[in-house]
This record gives C-alpha cells, structure tokens and sequence, in this order.
DNA sequence: CTGAAAGCGCTTACAG
DNA sequence: CTGAAAGCGCTTACAG
C-alpha cells in the first residue's frame, strides 16, 4: 500500500480510501490511485485488513465426515445462501474426535470468523460450547441438537418421522422386525429411533434386536448387524433403517445371503440420498431437505451475526416420506 | 498478551517466547506465564501471528462442487495427510464459475496460506495459475491436468482405464454402442473418451452418438442423454459412460422403458462410487483410488511447501476395473 | 479533501 | 536470561 502511496504521492490513508471505496478521497485522486494500484497488481493483505478491524465475512462450518454425503449437500446450502452476502465459508472436516473438533472450532475463532456451524455436537462437546458463548461468536446448530444451548438450531422432527416410517413398514404387513439404529449419542438417530420404538409399540410389537438397535451410520456396521440379526431371527421380515448408507449394508448381505428384498424382507432407510432413488436400488425412505438446512442454518447465523441477540430459534423444516419399492407388500 | 505480561510482571516478549516454547526465557519464569495464560483463558491471535511471520499452515482445497461425493473423499484424503503434519485445510464450493474459483483461490492467497490444491482447472483458468505463480504460492493440480503448467500433478491414466473398459464392453458381446462422456472441457472426461474411442476404433466400431458425446457429469444428463440416445436407435445394446452418476441416469431411463441391465443394454461407468457397488446396483466400473489422490496431492504439496523447487512432478495412481453384473455376457 | 499517527496482536532481532 | 522497540499491512479517528 505504501508503494501505491508513494507511486501516486498521496499518503497511505488515502489509498486505503480509495481501494475501500470509502469517502475522504477526491474523485481524481481516487482514479489515480486505483490505477496504480491495478497497474502493480495490488492484492490487499486480508490478513492484516482483519487484524485491524476485528471481523472477517468468513464462517466455519465444521464436518464431522467431509466425505459424508449427506453434509456436504448442507455444505451446498450454506454456501449459496451465504455467497451473496459476503461471505466465505470455509468448511473443516474433523474427524470424529471431540478434540480435533474444538480446535478447529477455535481456530476458526482465533482468525476472528464472524460464526460458526456446527453439525455433529454431542454431549461431550459443551465445553466448547461454553467457550464459544464466552468469546460471543455466534453459531447455530445444525440438525443434531443438544438441550439447553443457547443457540438457534434447524434440524427436522426426526421422531414424527421415525413414527411415520415404521407405521409404513407395519403396514406393508410385516411384524419380525429389526432396528438398525446409528450412533446413540446423536439426538439424529435416537430421535429417530425412538419414533420407531413409539409406532412399533402402539401396534404391540417390539424390535427382535432390543436394545442392541445403535450402531455407526455405515454401510458396513449395516451390514455387520443384518448378519447378525439374521443369523439369530431368520424370519425378519423387515429392517427399518436410521439411514439409507445403513440400508445399503443390509440389501448387500440380502444379496449375499440369497434373500430377496422387499419378497423376504421390507428395508427402509432415512434421508433419501441419491443413490437411494436409483436404478433398481429404490429403497423407501424418508427424504431430508439438506441443502435447504443449510440454507436455513446460514440466513439464522447470517442474522445473528448482525446483531439480532433475540431468544433462540428451534425451526423444523418438513420431510417426505418417500415410499418406494423395498417395502411393498408381500 | 499483554495482560498475561503485566500480571507476569515480564515483558510481551517473553510471554511470547514461553507460549512458543521459543528459548530466551527461563523455566520458572515460562511456568508462571503458562499458568497465567491459562488461568486467564488467553487464545492467541492466529491473524497477528501470521500476519507478523507472513506464513499460515493453512492449505486451501478448491472444489467445483462440495456435494460431489468424488472430490469430497479426496478432501477426507487431503486431510489425512496434512493433519499430522500440523497444517489445517480449508476447502472451498466455488461453483462452476471461473471467476468465484478465482476469487476463492485469491482470498486464500490474501491470507497467506502457503498452498492450494487445485481440483477443477480448465483452460480458462490460466490466468489465475499465472497469478498464483507470480504470488510464489505452489499449488498442486489434482486429476484434471492444465498442459504446460509448472505445477505438480496427481491422477491416474484415464485415457488406458478408458480403453479398458471399453475393450470389456466389447468382450461382452456389445457392437451398438454409446457413450456418454462428461463435460469435454475436463482433461479427466476428454482422455477417458479418448480411451473409448481407441478401444471402439480398434474393433471397427463406432459410437452410435458420435460426435455428440459431451455431457455433464450428472444423473439427469444422463437420463436426458439416454432418453435421446434409446429414441433414436433402439437397438443400442451398451452405454459406457464417463462416470458412475451418468450410469444412474441410463439406469432411471432404462427402468423407464423397460429395458433390462444387462440382457438388453450393458452398462459401464467410472470411479466406483460407494453406490455403484450397492445391493442390486452391481455396476461395472473403474475404481478410482479417491482419498489416495487426496493424500498424495497433500504430500507433494507440503514438500513445495517446505521448499522443495525441483521440477514438476506428474504422478499416476493405479486404478483398477471392477466387473460386475452391469456387463454380463448376453 | 488530505495526511500524520496510532493501533490491531503478535514475533523477533537487538542490546543489555 | 530478559526487555524495549520495531514492524507485519492494514484502518480510522483526528487535526489541518
């Protein structure tokens, strides 16, 4: 900046106002300097430019899995609804460890991001929770949730459609039923599961895996836990999954076991992703607005971090049940 | 900081030598900051400090399209690698513009990162490698290739899985063939075209939809492009495809009009996506060694990044075919 | 309208 | 071993 200074023997202040657009600086003046400074390929140092002010139009949203699918179509969404206002998102993938997870949360504080995302909380995470409200940056919760925070959350009501799904399975006639839940710390999957639990009690039946239903979002932990179920009951007639990549581990042992889906056994997934809907997959499912809880969860930040410090927000956006071939009637 | 120094009783500057484990400050002096640190919850400011040495351990991960399941496992890869080695990565959506990959790149640049991973060049891009190398900033390209760019490389050899798969199909008895490329402009679609149409050439064969072969790299050109393809020579009995999301589009159009997979057209695709292997999916595809592109992308960016300026490097990673039931003998 | 100066929060020669 | 001082590259009151 001091060269550009120099170069148009005006102070640096004045270059400032210019490159910023701001008043202070005469309209001759501010050509000359823009000129130059595009003439020297002039690039301002954000770093320092948010050193000084305090703030930087960035926000952190935070991945447990990059490679999940499923989040990286809310990633989508947070950042078209964020692009026209400004705003860099920068995504970090981090792992599953609650530590890696707090320090990627914190670094992002420490370049001063003006909010935050989070999508994979659980308990153990509070503490960063209390640090962030302590360093007053903003950040909603996305889809997971954890009680009493403090902080605006978007998610779906993930136990009415586990009640609804489960109501599909039993009405699609099958009574030997398995629940493949995900992991029991995630208020995702153990809301979902308890919609499941709540519709099978109403109609007196029970899942034959009780309580052993949790288990990890893979399709290898899927399949790991049909072998097993069906080893144990094999008369299942139908698996109601907590997702679709779950699903997915099922219909392979199916296929390796030599049952026919939905003949022998009915499968439901959750979340509708896009391979579920696909050829002669055709899994039933309920399908999960990702980009549109991005989407929501980036204008609930966006409004926080221009000051609106209102009661926090809790919004349901609407799922779909999505009945397809895997749990006709047999 | 200096509240730490003052409550210490020393001066900013050894504060900052005993929170950088630097010399030039005693162990019992060091203690008595640390505790002090601590007590006070002090995080030190990651934008001075970068501002102040010039360098960030930051790397920046451009993705055309975050949702893409393809380049997010390669993130998860570029994560793996680099963790360890104490630098973060940032990965940014740019979208399908020039000018947003542009600017995203830029404002890595503008906040010092010390490198960027590159996933999605095109010729237009040329002008933003120019900048980067003027800004001394090494990037790496990773799978799409630029011809005549300094810059490291890492891929694998489309055009020979190309006429791999190609060859498969014609083992399998297939002669009405179409292929269903992706967009022309991506070095990754053209050489696996390229790959194809040697392999067809060999055999006295020609695509049915030559030269129209260009697409997108999604399930609706697919079906869009299979839809035209089936109307207007119904006899096609094999589709090879660019990649695994183009194949579910034929495979939606396929169940459509009622042809089966494989007794009425063979179907190929490309990268072995997670789905591709799913159930009663069973395509024939080529495995694409995903997070491995993503890992060895990051070493070779952290050994420019420490310095390394020896020539470029240009490094394939094995792929391997995978057939299943989507190419059966007929 | 314009410029000199202070300051954001660090790090790092340099002198004691 | 320790501290005073300069400086990274900006922005922004403040005085002219």
């Amino acid at each position: 900046m001091s060269d550009i200074a120099q170069a148009a023997g005006v102070s640096s202040a004045s270059v400032s106002y210019a490159l910023n657009g701001s008043p202070g600086v005469g309209p001759e003046v501010r050509e000359r300097i823009l000129k130059i400074a595009d003439e020297l390929g002039f690039r301002p140092s954000r770093l320092a430019r948010e050193l000084r002010t305090g703030a930087s139009s960035t926000i952190g949203l935070l991945l447990a899995d990059i490679a999940n699918p499923f989040y990286t179509e809310v990633a989508a969404g947070v950042v078209a609804a964020t692009a026209d206002e400004g705003f860099e998102v920068f995504v970090s993938h981090v792992g599953g460890g609650r530590q890696r997870q707090a320090d990627a949360a914190l670094a992002h504080v420490d370049r001063n991001c003006s909010g935050l995302i989070l999508t994979s909380l659980v308990d153990a995470d509070r503490p960063l929770l209390t640090k962030l409200e302590r360093e007053r940056v903003p950040f909603v919760q996305l889809y997971r949730r954890l009680e009493g925070v403090s902080a605006d959350w978007v998610g779906i009501d993930d136990r009415a459609a586990g009640v609804e799904i489960a109501l599909h399975m039993l009405a699609s006639g099958r009574r030997r039923i398995a629940v493949l839940g995900g992991p029991q710390e995630s208020s995702a999957t153990s809301n979902r599961v308890s919609g499941f639990r709540e519709a099978l009690h109403q109609a007196g039946v029970q899942a034959l895996n009780e309580p052993e239903v949790w288990g990890d979002f893979t399709r290898q932990s899927g399949a790991m836990r049909a072998r097993a179920v069906l080893a144990r009951h094999p008369d299942v007639d139908g698996i109601i999954c907590s997702n679709d990549v779950i699903a997915v581990g099922v219909m392979d042992v199916c296929r390796e076991t030599g049952r026919s889906v939905p003949e022998d056994v009915a499968l439901s997934g959750f979340d509708d992703m896009s391979f579920s809907s696909a050829g002669p997959l055709q899994l039933t499912t309920v399908t999960v607005p990702r980009e549109a809880l991005g989407r929501r969860a980036a204008q609930l930040l966006l409004r926080r971090i221009a000051g609106d410090d209102g009661p926090p927000r809790a919004e349901q956006l609407p799922y779909e049940l999505r009945i397809r071939a895997t749990t006709a009637v047999h």
